[in-house]
DNA sequence: AATGAATGAGAGTTCATTCAT
DNA sequence: TATGAATGAACTCTCATTCAT
């Protein structure tokens, strides 16, 4: 047959992308097949070779543009004015907020990595560096001006990311707490952490 | 055509384990074939159904193995006549050295849980729930003792135990630093998040 | 690659059809792979996945058109206004012209029964009786008007197909009698067989 | 381990063959695997080994025994001293006894020959041939007499045979019907066919 | 840009058979 | 004579991908 009426390119893709998001964090990279994506969409596997040329091209453009959308979501929160105290609690509040909310797309850009052929793999680890980077110059910077009292900076940095991405593996939205009650608690473990409140 | 010499059942199983764990951990339990397993160790793929009767089984048993290892292993390192104090800088030495040297066995205890099949999973769940509990009563007395300041111990549980088993991620046993230095930063960050030096 | 040039569908699905009825037929249907299949007509095993979704689904798809056809050939072939023993001959005659010309398929729908799932035996097996009813239902008119002397209409019945079919066991197109006489024998026989020609 | 108690050879060769006729009676000798079997008398697939060279030897033997018991059982039965007219109701009642109450063993002895190798299959089929020579030899010799009137004598032998055998189809031991019932019913069917009552 | 049919490879699993024990 | 572990081939079925239409 042709062309279904109304179906345009971009909205395809777009489709195609949301499908696999939600199969490949549900099921994994490996264990989803092209036929198991477009018949979530209604969409003949074939078809998703006319939007991505290949599975492998599908995975690295979900992490890569989700990571874009990361670091990009962060250059607008951030705000240079900011003491390194408030500078870490408005990322702590960031990265709680943008990994619970953006759930499925944030778990595969953990989990998938090692399906990412070399080059993706790199190139995926690249944006994460840089994002993490963030977090590591706000750390060095209360450390300098002596607010922070921090045993190793790479540790940390590692470590704080660690413990608030942790949250995806139980958050619920009609859970027990709100995000902000949740939001407040890892504050206050995140200040203790890298000793905000020693004296 | 029959039995190599010497060759004995459970042996083989144990290749057979050490095998898939290994690869498991490399690129994930969907994208591992019983083939590429077999090769590893000399083996016809076949031949691993006379020790595992399914692909599944063999997961599934990793993954509840590792977990009741590490119960066990808690379980001799535990000393109910500790402090709080002592228990939570005991845990997170604990918790950090076992999951550095057991590397690939830790790992797809984390990665794999989607992969069981709804029954394994719960299984698996439950000994993963019961390890949390270790912690958590750390905490729970430490909060009653007044020593440790804690906004949820449900989040702080999680946090603290994802925190500490990021360090799988990124450790490298010819790092830049000794575990024993890594374990000194990390109960330093612990004690802080769980507000142990507050007055 | 892909489709080849002319290939179409529904003449794929057919060309399968007639090489899996041979096959069957000669080897029988737990005895003959996909990949047997698919080399006879120059296809991919997984190919044939295209057209009929399990080997089951192809055996019962085979079985239960049989028997379709057969019935709606002999509704062609009945006439209401006979009498029975003009009707009993009419029925010896077609069913033994039938099952030597159908050959293979008629073949295995006796021999494949075994190999049908619950549901799909129950489903042919319904067919089936349907078909020994058209020749139950001369049998009893026959007695009625005190044609023919039978014993026991059910063992009557499945004596004479049982009878009749067996034909099929060792007819050749090429053999010592034209199938014009081999009629003319088992009408005589079976017109012995119910009482026909007593007084 | 070794020998089991008690087991002794002949005994476990009897245990696998009354398996093995009861599995292929079932599902078919293709579908029936080495392990099934052993299963069914618990026993490993290897030791069946120890009993029959290879499975088809274990299906030859089944068929070529079968046919041998039934030959001599009519060979016991015959008595030559019979008119023809005797010889046949002995024959028709002799062989539906048989092919109702061996069941399995003559079921599989129809439907497996085609899975018998060919020197395999022409030696069942020599003893079939042979068997059947007994039903003619007596339809010869009454169409000699002029006690029975004969299109065909081939056919005829044949005709009756599949009429008889069909009787396994459908035979129940707890029918509506008594084995003895059956016979008489068939005796008249038989006799009818042929024409032993015409003058 | 979509369908439906194809390829060739490979998946998990089972098979008949062998043999050290 | 039995077991349990192995081989190598085969099984049904699914995969990513291609392409005529």
């Amino acid at each position: 047959m042709a062309r279904k009426v109304g179906s345009v390119g971009a909205e395809t893709a777009d489709k195609v992308r949301l499908a696999a998001v939600s199969l490949f964090a549900r099921y994994g990279y490996a264990a989803v097949s092209m036929r198991q994506i477009g018949r979530e969409i209604d969409l003949q596997a074939g078809a998703i070779y006319n939007h991505f040329p290949t599975k492998q091209h599908l995975l690295r453009g979900l992490l890569v543009e989700h990571m874009e959308r990361l670091l990009k979501a962060w250059d607008l929160e951030e705000d240079t004015s900011r003491s390194p105290e408030e500078a870490l609690v408005a990322f702590v509040r960031f990265h709680l907020r943008y990994h619970v909310e953006c759930g499925d797309d944030v778990f595969i850009s953990y989990m998938e990595l090692r399906n990412l052929e070399e080059d993706n793999y790199a190139e995926v680890q690249k944006l994460r560096r840089q994002y993490e980077g963030n977090l590591r110059r706000i750390l060095d910077a209360g450390t300098k001006t002596g607010v922070f009292h921090i045993g190793d900076l790479h540790i940390t940095t590692m470590a704080v990311i660690a413990m608030l991405t942790g949250v995806m593996g139980w958050y619920r939205q009609d859970g027990r707490l709100s995000l902000d009650e949740i939001e407040a608690f890892y504050v206050e473990m995140v200040t203790g952490a890298v000793g905000m409140k020693e004296d």
